[in-house]
DNA sequence: TCTCCAGATGCAACTCGGTCGCATCTGAGT
DNA sequence: ACTCAGATGCGACCGAGTTGCATCTGGAGA
């Protein structure tokens, strides 16, 4: 583990105890393995990875600890197309949107800010307030682009 | 069935026949449920309007029906985060986004050509074809939007 | 350090959306 | 009418996620 990630789960498990909810071994375990992860992986892949950090930890768990995570505010969840639903620790530093190819199913890293106008504009017009990072945005990489697509 | 509606089923049936596939009862009448329903319905709410016009059609059916009517570019899916896909037919006419409330649910329709500079700069700087309208956006409608999200 | 209990966990059964293999049926070309 | 590739009905299956319930435990207080 590196001093890097230490830190994330100390500030991760900080963030648990000030809004008053238990560090169980389940959760430090969980939050360890999101801050050495990269951030694409499916409550099974996490479920994988705990096997070794702490075994016996149930899928439910994985869920229902996943939920807690998120309501404090320590982990997000992005939705993935035709896959299952992704999870990651919340890190201001390096937020970034998420593109999947409709073909090669590869995840594609885009700018941060790519939908701030889009954001601007639909609460102006609409009242609606955009979360731009929830969802992947879909269509073709590079290396695919078809002249139409599945 | 309005005379509209009749309209749309013609034209996704005669692009049926162009393409060499095989006009049954249940292309037909899925077709035709498409035809006369707004453009949020999940596979099993096409599969109980189904019941009526062609009692007997299996799940399965539906599925697989609305597989070859994408591939013959008729209808078309959108993902909602958190809910199932939703088949409509193609109408190029009467293209939107779709924006999904956090909070309650609701679908707001957006303007189709909302993404346009989005598209614009992914195609230019990552070389990624943007599909804009195949998943629902996420975030908080007007009569939702609280401080902080779920 | 011990006690206690709200809240977390393990487990199994369940839901829901979607897929698959296979036997039967049918659209449409001859 | 005959034929058969391809569509359908059926049921079993799958993966992702949820739930009810009995048991266990973190951490606050004595």
């Amino acid at each position: 583990m590196t001093s890097a990630s230490r830190q994330l789960v100390d500030i991760a498990i900080g963030h648990l105890r000030d809004q008053g909810e238990r560090v169980t071994k389940a959760r430090r375990a969980l939050v360890t393995v999101l801050a050495e992860s990269d951030d694409h992986l499916s409550a099974d892949d996490l479920a994988d990875r705990l096997a070794e950090l702490e075994p016996g930890t149930h899928r439910a768990t994985v869920y229902r600890t996943l939920e807690s995570l998120e309501k404090v505010g320590v982990v997000s969840h992005v939705h993935l197309p035709h896959g299952p639903t992704t999870y990651h620790l919340v890190d201001e530093d390096h937020t970034h949107l998420h593109l999947l190819c409709r073909s090669c199913g590869q995840i594609v890293d885009a700018p941060h800010d790519l939908l701030d106008d889009v954001v601007q504009r639909l609460a102006d017009s609409a009242g609606f307030r955009l979360d731009p990072d929830h969802v992947a945005l879909t269509g073709w990489c590079r290396s695919c682009h078809p002249d139409r697509g599945q």
